[in-house]
DNA sequence: GTGTTGATGTCGGAC
DNA sequence: GTCCGACGTCAACAC
């Protein structure tokens, strides 16, 4: 089951809920009135009031209040999550190990509670660093290899975006995938989720037109590469090609506002 | 009604829901399949995957995947949430005004969305930071050595405020620099700055008046220190004080009684 | 409004 | 692990 949601629980389906939820590894999300004890770094309380409890598969825990961004309790990625029942109650615990906190959160009466498996492939691309990148190929084709040219960026698809796409010298059509950083195994799925695409496109297309083969290359251009990406790579025949980002920009625009 | 919920909803009881849960500026959630594109003080797109989007009544908007505390899109308190439908698709869009920032949501497949109506008449108490270590110099001034006397709070200087000013018991100048945390090269820095100003005022005033010479000590108050922030305070002559930050909530669980 | 500073900052990268 | 810098930092407070 993909999700499971329950409406004014009992103690004991609650508890049961999160368990599954924890074990399952899922989003689980809790609607409550409830109070929160800190201690760590620094020390806090929280008496009762409705709240959002959101407990993510990476052991990150966060308490959301009706306002602001921040959550006004929370624990960062790898915190264990722990449930007990003490006295008819349910409380919630968090554990880090270093530097050692813990969270506490007493639970009194929840109007509902879920969990939900998430698929969620995609990562944030955020303009700036990886768009200098894009510039730069964009502005100097022979970058990646003599010969190409390159005709869209930020190719749309069912997929996702398609970073630049192109045409080596034969005219083989070529799908480029930007990371600024070192690539992981991650990028090498994204651009393989594309190329499965245009191949399927190609082939219908052979069919239609009975033209000669075109290949669809995929290129993975990145600064430097991770072992199990590259081991990934190969086994799906894309290519890398290491270029560096072009030298930080923001800095130069810090340094000068500096100045003034 | 206290709260809301759907599942599986079609795209107008969404709609309606949403603008509802808007109009009693409730807490909404909506776990779903979507697209985000962000625009302002920088631009980022994400792909369809599957996350979590969280409304608050002060105008927050936050968009969780499933890893990380910080969300991956979000809008601070006072954006402005919109609905619409297009193209037989739900987005979500929030603005701000200064500075213009928009976040788009194009959501595909909905798991569930509610919304709830929240009572929240609770704030954190917090200890265990930089003011409340100041508090208590302040008020226990023994504890940096005896005979010491703090004159000012916030000292403001060219270069900064100096958390504590006081004199030692033979009457020199003392420049504390507070920290909760581990102190840091910046931190001695911090201080050195103060310093300088502190030493030419003092060389200016001995030109004058001829007084006799009077000290001014450097002291970096702090749990701990790191190791080249200990070679640049040994270089520069500053002291420092070992303590920790105090971790006691005010009213210490005198607002639990007070209410029943 | 603009500006500055502290934070359980969080997060990522380098060593 | 620890340290260091960047961040759409956020949020509180002063001006």
């Amino acid at each position: 089951m993909k999700y499971k949601l329950l409406e004014n629980p009992n103690i004991e389906e609650m508890y049961d809920l999160i368990e599954e939820g924890l074990r399952k590894k899922a989003m689980i999300n809790v609607f409550c009135c409830c109070k929160v004890i800190y201690e760590g770094r620094a020390l806090s309380q929280l008496d009762f009031g409705e709240r959002m409890i959101l407990l993510k598969p990476d052991g990150s825990f966060l308490i959301h209040q009706e306002r602001k961004v921040d959550p006004v309790n929370w624990q960062p990625p790898k915190s264990r999550t722990r449930t007990f029942i003490k006295d008819n109650t349910l409380f919630l615990e968090s554990h880090r190990r270093s530097p050692k906190e813990r969270l506490e959160v007493e639970i009194k009466k929840t109007h509902f509670v879920n969990y939900v498996l998430v698929e969620d492939y995609q990562e944030l691309e955020i303009a700036g660093y990886e768009k200098d990148m894009g510039d730069m190929i964009m502005k100097h084709p022979h970058m990646i290899e003599e010969g190409f040219k390159p005709t869209d960026r930020e190719y749309s698809t069912e997929h996702g975006f398609i970073d630049i796409l192109g045409k080596d010298k034969e005219g083989n059509l070529m799908v480029l995938e930007l990371k600024c950083r070192k690539a992981g195994i991650n990028a090498v799925k994204q651009i393989r989720r594309y190329l499965t695409d245009f191949k399927e496109e190609e082939n219908s297309n052979l069919e239609n037109t009975g033209n000669e083969k075109k290949k669809v290359r995929g290129l993975l251009v990145a600064p430097s590469i991770g072992e199990d990406a590259r081991e990934l790579l190969e086994e799906e025949n894309i290519e890398f090609k290491s270029i560096d980002p072009p030298k930080e920009l923001k800095n130069d625009k810090k340094v000068t506002l500096d100045i003034f």
